[in-house]
DNA sequence: CGGTCGGTTGACATGTCTCAATTAACGTGG
DNA sequence: CCACGTTAATTGAGACATGTCAACCGACCG
């Protein structure tokens, strides 16, 4: 089961046999959490860092009239608040949307696995990539129509899944409704709903259930605009590279 | 002129005297550039981290269909690409909106620097901060309306520029024109200009030329539902908590 | 079997973008 | 120091698209 934190760390480098027997030996079987927990909420001042070791779930913002606004996508691998020992409080909450099972590590942990150099430079590279990622998403909100918006964000998703083994060359399965899509990319579910029907109608994506199938993957990928260079896997700029000869 | 960088840095921490002097002596005068020059292309790969000494930059992705996005803002004090040495390539370009005076760090500086536990650490934190202000601007365009979007990013530029000493108590120089405020908050130039002069209206803020002035800054505050947390400031959060009071 | 949540649909109001023209500010060269 | 050219700001009219409101359907759960 933690094989799958290795997966998402080692995208950037392999790891030294003797890094992975210490990532595993710290961060152990973690505890479960259901789907729609709170991880850490808005504010709060935490000491220790939760990892993903299972299970999906994200970050948000709350505004005050109650809009929510979802900032990042939490996956398997992810050490969702590393940054808590440099900033002083949460910005932002975090919740599981399924079912998840959480590793929480000590700052004496934290210290062990960053005074490796691999491990250090794996988890500087993920928090750097999660910056990338929300530019991308920038850019996709402010300037992109909705149904390019969400058939950008399915791609990356595909992309990222694909990672950490939990999508196949060209499906996966979305574990997010309508109305968190919609939080994600800025848009009302009505709208979010018929952005989904107009890419059904193109042809471009299939679903059923909460099944995404994609027939023709670099379609939806032109279609969507969508450059993987901003995830900064090393296999996707190959990907890319043919993908756009 | 220098002093501006430690300006920024020291918002974390102060630095011992040897590291600023180090830091000094590294980063010299830099060169000058114009306004509207290219610092990093987008997709570039470079070699070097980039300084900003003096003058306002922007960091932004341009769409196929010529379409641009802002996605951060450049002030004195910034190490522009610190994360160069851990991803592969530029995932968005640099360019100024003033002239500008920028020093260029090679690797042997930048581990120079970083293996000062002090100068690692605010320039670690500095990169947290940007991140989290990507997340809020996620929010501002995804959630709120264009007045208050507005709104909003010129409460940030006010404390920002705060921070750097570029601005008073209430007020500061809008070193950007419409277009590139509607490019980085999603709106076109009409609907930014309609937006101000809400603003105005509304008795919000007071413009002559670039020069904007806030009469009330609470009031801009609470209308751009605006909450410096995310900036990560010390000061500000006892400000804000007086300021809510 | 009933209730809840998520998805789908329609009608409608509103707001934002587009296009286009005008005015104002600024920098440059004569 | 003024004339001109360029860029930025402002305004108006109209098309279009997204949000809002509300109802309905369907699946899943208890």
């Amino acid at each position: 089961m933690s094989a799958a934190i290795l997966g998402k760390l080692e995208a950037l480098h392999p790891l030294p046999d003797d890094d992975r027997a210490l990532l595993h030996a710290v961060v152990g079987r973690g505890r479960p959490l259901k789907a729609g927990d709170d991880i850490v909420r808005e504010g709060e001042r935490t000491d220790v860092v939760h990892v993903i070791l299972e299970g999906h779930g994200y970050r948000y913002k709350t505004l005050a009239d109650g809009k929510r606004q979802i900032i990042g996508y939490l996956v398997p691998g992810d050490f969702c608040d590393l940054y808590g020992f440099l900033l002083d409080r949460m910005d932002h909450g975090m919740a599981t949307r399924t079912a998840c099972r959480i590793a929480e590590l000590s700052e004496e942990h934290i210290l062990m696995l960053t005074s490796r150099p691999a491990l250090a430079r794996a988890l500087w590279w993920s928090e750097l990539v999660n910056a990338s990622i929300l530019r991308e998403w920038l850019v996709n909100m402010g300037r992109r129509t909705p149904s390019v918006r969400v058939a950008h964000i399915l791609c990356e998703l595909l992309v990222r899944l694909q990672v950490v083994g939990e999508a196949t060359n060209d499906s996966f399965r979305l574990e997010l409704s309508q109305a968190e899509l919609g939080d994600t990319v800025g848009l009302t579910t009505v709208s979010v709903n018929r952005a989904l029907q107009k890419l059904r109608s193109a042809g471009l994506i299939q679903q059923t259930n909460r099944e995404i199938a994609i027939p023709d993957v670099a379609a939806l990928k032109a279609f969507a605009d969508f450059d993987p260079s901003y995830l900064h896997f090393r296999k996707d700029r190959d990907e890319s590279a043919e993908g756009r000869a």
